[in-house]
DNA sequence: GCTTGACCTTGACGCTGCGTCAACCCTCCA
DNA sequence: TGGAGGGTTGACGCAGCGTCAAGGTCAAGC
């Protein structure tokens, strides 16, 4: 007759591990000595280890106690159900793993590259850092929402910033929201070039991130988050609303000009 | 300003995990509205995104917090842990996939191939299914405590089988442990054979199953079982060291012959 | 006979990342 | 005004044990 502990040895378990066994009743509990010690018969270590097979196969628990007594088919039915668990695990991880690499190349908020690009092309047409760092969470926010398409609308706009009018905006908002003076003047060049191009968009039939737009994630959080980084985003947006748009990150023509 | 449902909606992660974030200090918590809702900033649906790219990544929540204030270095060294402790995890998991293949290539057990031939062979010399039961559980419990070593074990247990004396020896326990009669002149003939095959393999200089047998495993164990599977098997050990040898799984000559 | 150390007992909390009630309050809309 | 659909805190549950806590027991040496 056997201790626990060395049951457990022979079976290569703790002892926690044959008392826990016991509590969720997947080991029959022994009889006891006079003093209340468990006594194990030498078939015990073969139940244990029977246990242990299954258990390090990656089977829970609380279904190795069904699979030993199961038939050959639900056993081997078990068995693939497992399996298919298993492969579903090791995928969550290779996944997991894709995705550490990403943050460990260089970037720690997983964007997509072509982002990245978009944003170190703004620093290189001389944007602040304050507007690109705007710029980098609404970023983050749309690959969050549509993780798949960023990638695809993002040529189309590294393209535009070729265009001079985009590039002086640019540069005005960057001096604007560099300095700590509320300088109106820039502000309204800036709402002008803004709704040049918008204008320039709208007639040539252009719809900026397509249908997607219309429902799904509000472009006011975006233009929200531009106000609380910064309260003189209000004034741009009113001024664009004078201006017969609505909104900043996705511009829309106003159904009736406001008076 | 946003409620927990909408930020959790734009972050794509459930309210209850917002809290639970809240809870563990990892995102704090925003002011309260007039009837003690919780008012988001936008501001707060960026941090919470990175929040998730991180957990999704495999960062436990633990240390997500430091990770995001981290520099550079620190940052690469952390992601590079946890990519070990990744790569660790999905070891383990093939691992456990082998385990189950094994498991469903119809050997419920795990006992390594080279076993389930000597069982068969055995099956095959006309061994009944009770002692081929009893060989069984003792190879299962060799097979944990020495996995690599027994498949090294079996060829020449598999040779020894074409012995006519071993071959003699296990039918007769055959029909010993089929019969409910205790058949003693079986048993003494059987310990007779025993006694002889000890003694080749001993003058042959020939140790079983080599130095391990010292002190790790009591083959004690193995004895144990087979005389709690039939109580004649302890009649086997006495006639055994009648004739000057200790044990049955594995027999030592004892230093003194009993009188 | 006494101490000491190793081993046994039950009971309970901790870990991870939330899911899921429960019981109650607040807001908005028909 | 009533009901649906938000919000709030508090608590338990999940898997598989690890790890105290607070004792009782056993074998050995003095």
């Amino acid at each position: 007759m056997l201790t626990i502990s060395q049951l457990a040895a022979y079976a290569g378990v703790t002892v926690r591990a044959v008392r826990h066994y016991h509590q969720i009743g997947l080991l029959p509990e022994p009889e006891r000595d006079a003093s209340g010690y468990r006594r194990y018969s030498p078939a015990a270590v073969v139940s244990l280890i029977r246990i242990r097979i299954l258990a390090n196969a990656g089977v829970p628990l609380s279904q190795i106690g069904q699979m030993l007594e199961a038939d050959a088919s639900t056993f081997a039915a078990a068995i693939e159900e497992i399996d298919r668990q298993l492969v579903d695990e090791i995928a969550r991880l290779e996944a997991s793993r894709k995705q550490i690499a990403q943050l460990a190349a260089g970037d720690r908020l997983a964007l997509a590259p072509e982002v990245i690009a978009y944003l170190d092309r703004l620093r290189d047409i001389g944007v602040s850092e304050r507007v690109v760092a705007g710029e980098r969470d609404s970023w983050i926010l749309m690959s969050a929402r549509w993780p798949d398409r960023v990638r695809e609308w993002m040529p189309s706009k590294i393209a535009q910033l070729d265009d001079p009018q985009l590039i002086r905006l640019y540069r005005i908002l960057s001096e604007i929201f560099e300095s700590d003076t509320g300088d109106d003047a820039r502000l309204v060049e800036a709402a002008d070039i803004l709704a040049s191009l918008a204008e320039q968009a709208y007639s040539s039939g252009e719809i900026d991130l397509g249908a997607v737009a219309q429902d799904d994630l509000p472009f006011d959080l975006l233009d929200a988050l531009a106000v609380e980084a910064d309260p003189r985003v209000q004034r741009l947006l009113d001024l664009m609303r004078e201006r017969g748009w609505d909104g900043l990150a996705r511009l829309e023509r106003l159904a009736e000009p406001p008076t």
